[in-house]
This record gives structure tokens, sequence and C-alpha cells, in this order.
DNA sequence: CAGCATCCAGCTTGATACTG
DNA sequence: CAGTATCAAGCTGGATGCTG
């Protein structure tokens, strides 16, 4: 697949995001996705059952829910505690190394909420300037 | 703008990413989302030509970066440097609030990327479980 | 309750062509 | 070099209906 010889040092760092072809950028789009970080958020406080989480996750739908899940669930992030009762109950919690990323993802969550107030000041200065035209 | 007074004591955060509404969401979505995050990482490590972070961030369209930086500098993450020569140069290169958080998405991203491992075996794992099916 | 299967509107994206 | 404009295609994601 690739037949050029470029990156014959690349080999030094095993993953690599930059590189279009890297499993890593795959997995760093699960978590860092819309549905995937929020999903990641809300799990981080404690375990949730399916429909919770969906409350929690506002405006996801039970599809993309169900996606985000599967996802997070096949990179080893989340654990998926069915119980064959009846009606069924079913708990997702994550794994410790769910919960590693999910505490660096919700730092960087709360810290751009924390400067949510920049963001907006900026915007507008941008707006003035050019968007106006 | 704000008229009612249930926020005086409903909350501490006044943003909230998980409330579909909230300009959080958004800005969240341009730091994390995938042209986002790998070209706050490429210029995390430095200011950067246009065309330099093209080829940096591999894969991502003329288009998609130019849409890209438009939104980190209106969120005021990037700053845009032109310099009327000709030909033109444009060096972009980070704001401190970009830079304060490009430093903890990168490092989410390096974190990422050295459990790789890790990620790919437990989805083997789910493959040979559920997925062969 | 906890999902899966299907349909399809529309937004995202990539390719291409053009400008300053 | 550093972009913008345009257009077709494909993937994302929502709505709906059904199962265990």
């Amino acid at each position: 697949m690739d037949t050029t010889q470029e990156r014959t040092e690349a080999q030094d760092l095993p993953y690599d995001v930059f590189a279009k072809a890297c499993p890593s950028r795959g997995t760093l789009e699960h978590v860092t996705g819309r549905w995937g970080a929020l999903t990641l958020g809300a799990l981080h406080e404690g375990s949730l059952r399916f429909n919770e989480l969906r409350r929690r996750v506002d405006g996801v739908s039970e599809k993309m829910l169900s996606q985000t899940l599967h996802a997070l669930e096949r990179d080893g992030l989340v654990h998926r505690e069915a119980q064959p009762t009846n009606p069924p109950r079913v708990d997702y919690e994550l794994t410790p190394l769910g919960r590693e990323i999910a505490t660096r993802l919700t730092g960087l969550i709360q810290f751009v909420e924390g400067r949510m107030d920049d963001v907006l000041t900026a915007r507008e200065r941008y707006d003035a300037t050019r968007g106006a035209r």
C-alpha cells in the first residue's frame, strides 16, 4: 500500500496520529468525536444504563449512542454489563483505560468550558472585523 | 441578555457541554474534531505556513484546512499573521489560549498513542467474540 | 427497557478550477 | 504561495418500526 520510502524513520514511533493510515487516528476520533467525548464524560461520573446515558447526553439519538458505545467497547474503553432479567438491565461503565482517557478528556472539556467567555469575545471581534462584510 | 433569574444559584459552571444548546459544545468540536485536533497538535510544535501545515497533517484537503483554521482563528485559538509580500507568506501560530488547549490535547493524543497496543488487543478480543458472528 | 434494521435528507468532504 | 468557488458523492445521523 505504501510504495514510497519517505517515512523510513517514522518507525521509531510505533503510532503517529499525524499519519493518515495510523489506527490511533481512528481511536482518537472515537474518543474525541462529538458523541464519544460526551459519552466518556458522562460515564466518568459513574456507571449508567442505556437510557440514563441517552438523557444525560442531550441530543444523542438511540442509534448514535448505540453506535458510539459499540466503538468504545470495542476499543476497550467501556465495559458493558448485561443482566438477563426481564425487563433487561444493562449498565455501562468505564474500564481502567477508559477512566484514564476520560480523566484527561474531562480536564480538557472543563478547561474549555471555563474559557468560553474568552472564546465568545474572540468570536465577536472576529465577526465584527470580517464576518460583517 | 439573560432576563430570567433562575440562574442565580443553579450553577457553578456557566457553560455545560452536555446541554445541546451550549456554545461550548461547538468549540469543543472545533478543538477535538478530526482536523481541529491535528491542526492544534501540529501548531503546538511551532508556527507553520499554510502549505507546511497541509503537509504535516497528512490527508487534510486544502479546503478543510482552510475551514479548520478559520474556525480556530474565530474562536481565538490560532493567530494568523499575513505578510503582504509577493509571493504571499502567511504564518499560523497558537494564541496563549490555544497553547493551553493544545497542551492538554496533545497530552491526550500522546496518551492514546501510548496505549494503542491495549486498544488493538481489546479490538481483537471483541471481534473474536462478537464481530465474528 | 435495550436495542437492531431500514430508509433517506442533508451536511461533510474531496476534487477541480480559478484568483490575487 | 495562499487561498476561494463550485459541484458531485458519500457518509452521518435522525426518524420510524420492530424484536426480545
